[in-house]
DNA sequence: ATTGCTTTGTACCAGACAGTTAATTATGAT
DNA sequence: ATCATAATTAACTGTCTGGTACAAAGCAAT
């Protein structure tokens, strides 16, 4: 499209950016495969959209099962530093609570990508995040945010105690994933309702509601549409 | 002389039964793409495991996608149908929706096949289900049925008013859903304490007390099992 | 400049797989 | 029995696609 004329004539001179060629074709393929799954991502596709060639990504990621791997640990990579920055410790417990429940369903809801990469691994029964050794550093953080904050609830008199932090992490999970996961059929059947702008809002103050409500001993504060 | 009919004994006599022929080779096809996806399920591996062969395949059914969108259907359907054998009509309304709560979970933890055609459809934006005419249908059974338990408990003065029908819904969904869509990576992140016999009972508890907490005045009755 | 290693491009292959052709056999109505 | 039609089979085809062979070019150290 563009080609200058002058510089045309051999071989330009470039300069050797392996990483740069490591993070474009990862960045590429994430789309594709987040996009049309493993067996249905085609290696020809991403070596196109690429700014180098189909022979590179062989060199670099072995096969097509091992740059769907580094993808998939990539992307578990980026959520992960993403749930570090939130500074829950100070907090009073149920705004502690509250606000990571909320993170969650927005952090899922504008990482549609990464939703489907872990929608993609489930059909394929983690087959590949099995493989990773990522991914057994990945349990405790999470889990002991909640479990600090949960036992801070407790010592000031507004958690119920003997609740799991895994079971309310499950919780949030669940309802953040599925919003996200299940847009297409749901909406399909039962309207776009749930997903619009206030829809959105709705389910979100409805999630943090419902996890607030399953570890208080009074029911949470009434909430009228408040937003922030 | 000439060859009697019993020298081959390979070709028996056969009755024609085109009905068992779709019914089977839609149960083969409903296994294998649930297994592999639409691009990972191989209609050569659906024909081996079909008493009919490959040509069959396409007599009936077209082409691999109208296969799937047979097989996505029918999946429908009997999922449909499990929903209109509960009787929650008379029953009181907090007793009701526990009861819908319980069923859903249960129902989906027996049906893993079901949870993967959709995790497969919502990978591809919902294109097939949009096909079909069947789901137009779909929506108002399942909802109808909540609006009039909500609007039972809040006329006997157990439920709070203003509660969306499609948001109970949407809860019992997400919770019971996720808990079979995300089983592998789950497990393989946070351990497998979920997904046993007393993770399940307990999660299965936890949904419906959960779901309770959403719409109840009060908290829900306190947990028999519960301690301090 | 020479040498040896790394990085990139081109062209190609072999196997897989959706879909088809054409012939064969059973069925059912007359 | 006959014939039109429905059901079935096996072999075939063209294309798509993951993966590779081979060679060339850049880079860094001598």
């Amino acid at each position: 499209m563009d080609e200058v004329a002058d510089e045309n004539p051999v071989r330009q001179r470039w300069k050797q950016d392996p990483e740069a060629v490591r993070a474009d074709i990862l960045q590429v393929a994430c789309e594709e495969f987040a996009a049309n799954g493993l067996s249905g991502g085609r290696i020809d596709e991403i070596a196109a959209r690429t700014r180098t060639s189909k022979r590179m990504i062989y060199y670099y990621f072995g096969d097509k099962e091992g740059l769907y791997r580094q993808v998939l640990e990539e992307a578990y990579r980026e959520m992960r530093s993403g749930e570090e920055r939130l500074e829950l410790e100070g907090l009073p417990p149920e705004i502690a609570l509250r606000r990571l429940a909320e993170f969650t369903f927005e952090h899922h809801n504008r990482n549609p990508a990464f939703i489907r990469l872990v929608m993609i691994e489930n059909i394929h029964n983690g087959a590949y995040l099995r493989q990773s050794k990522l991914i057994r550093e990945m349990n405790t953080r999470a889990i002991q945010l909640l479990e600090d904050i949960l036992s801070r609830g407790v010592a000031s008199g507004v958690f119920r105690s003997g609740v799991s932090a895994l079971d309310i992490h499950w919780q949030i999970s669940a309802l953040s994933f599925f919003n996200v996961s299940n847009r297409a059929t749901f909406s399909l059947i039962f309207g776009d309702g749930q997903f619009t702008q206030q829809g959105q809002s709705r389910l979100s103050e409805m999630v943090a509601r419902t996890v607030l409500c399953s570890v208080m001993l009074q029911q949470p504060t009434p909430q009228p549409e408040r937003r922030k």
